[in-house]
DNA sequence: AGCATAAATAATAA
DNA sequence: TTATTATTTATGCT
């Protein structure tokens, strides 16, 4: 049951290594940024500049946090999980609450080491627990996740839940409606007819492009 | 009536692996909801029924497809690159134009087999060179990819409290400006055009948000 | 320590 | 395909 391929972050204990500058970051902008704020140095900036860090913190690898974060969010992103959804999940089943914005910020290394050092086992736990359920199928997951599963995605439109639903089951007895037809159901909706004229070229369009892929596709 | 188009892959090939979207299915999923439909095949039937998919696509491996759909994606996203560059980089080094809906439809997979044969190969190409240049530097992939090196987020926009009510004031008597409008509003503000029109892409979104009360309310 | 929301990215009606 | 909407990410602020 273990998730195999979770070695990811495990690393031997380093101190701050003179950064090899062969190593570039994909989240951090490596540039003088000018750094106004006087207040705390981040990870982003002390992996680059590790003559800058602060007293305190030489046990903390923090090539290694930078590695994690980079690999966190890849890792995410394979599960399909958006950074409020991991914010919210970890906010349910550990202890304190976890925003968005604390997960934008760990990815993108904007937290001190200090911070960044107490998260990273936390969000590893996490999502090694999270791949895991993956594993054992997407509804799983997102159970853990704690989302709901049916949580469809809210249409683009301005066409309401209703309108659609009621489009939908017109569609289903025919998906070529007559001018008439059309013409009937884009008053019964209050609709243009014109809209509703091509919400049907679009459905068919949609149904036409997916259907043969999706034959094999397990729903 | 042995159909014989794909009559092979309807025992054996079939995958019943992991969910394929640990991406976001966003596609709207025909639900669990009984799809009958009177004249047009579903995915539903099709998939207990491949006899009906359409002939001239037997040489196809969609599962492949799938699969590398899948994979692209994550690729993509190792390399930490969007829809929008993939598609502005492939229409520069290859021949035909791709938007960055085309790369979209081909993750979703809401495309013909046709096209997605014929798409895939240039992808993987693109890809692998793309992932060669990142493995000496991420400068290498910039460049490869055609945009500026690192082209650092925009400075988050500060609205004085009378621009906000100035732009309020026009959104109430229109919500959609018109590019020319937009225009002239930047120009009476004082402020960037993208910034003004950003404005307002997120001024609809909150407002639509929040009146999710009116659900019958017909646009 | 987050909220509110500006900016960026993905999906889709036209 | 193109414009626009829908969704996600990032950040100014207190």
């Amino acid at each position: 049951k273990a998730t195999p391929q979770l070695s990811a972050a495990s690393q031997s204990p380093v101190i701050i290594a003179p950064q090899p500058s062969a190593l570039k970051s994909a989240t951090t902008p490596p540039s003088a940024a000018p750094v106004t704020c006087a207040d705390m140095a981040k990870v982003g900036q002390l992996v680059s500049k590790p003559h800058l860090a602060p007293s305190g913190e030489e046990g903390i690898n923090l090539e290694e946090i930078r590695e994690f974060a980079k690999n966190f969010k890849i890792r995410r992103l394979s599960l399909g999980l958006t950074q409020t959804q991991v914010g919210q999940a970890l906010t349910a089943t550990e202890g304190p609450a976890y925003s968005q914005s604390a997960i934008c910020r760990f990815e993108k290394l904007d937290i001190t080491p200090k911070s960044a050092q107490k998260l990273k086992p936390v969000l590893e736990k996490w999502l090694a627990e999270a791949e895991h359920w993956n594993q054992k199928g997407q509804q799983n997951l997102m159970e853990f996740v704690g989302g709901e599963p049916s949580k469809k995605r809210k249409r683009r439109t301005s066409f309401t839940p209703q309108a659609i639903e009621v489009l939908n089951s017109y569609f289903e007895k025919n998906s070529l409606p007559t001018g008439q037809e059309i013409t009937e159901i884009a008053k019964e909706l209050n609709y243009d007819r014109e809209v509703v004229r091509v919400w049907f070229c679009n459905r068919r369009q949609t149904l036409k492009n997916t259907s043969k892929i999706n034959i094999f596709q397990v729903q």
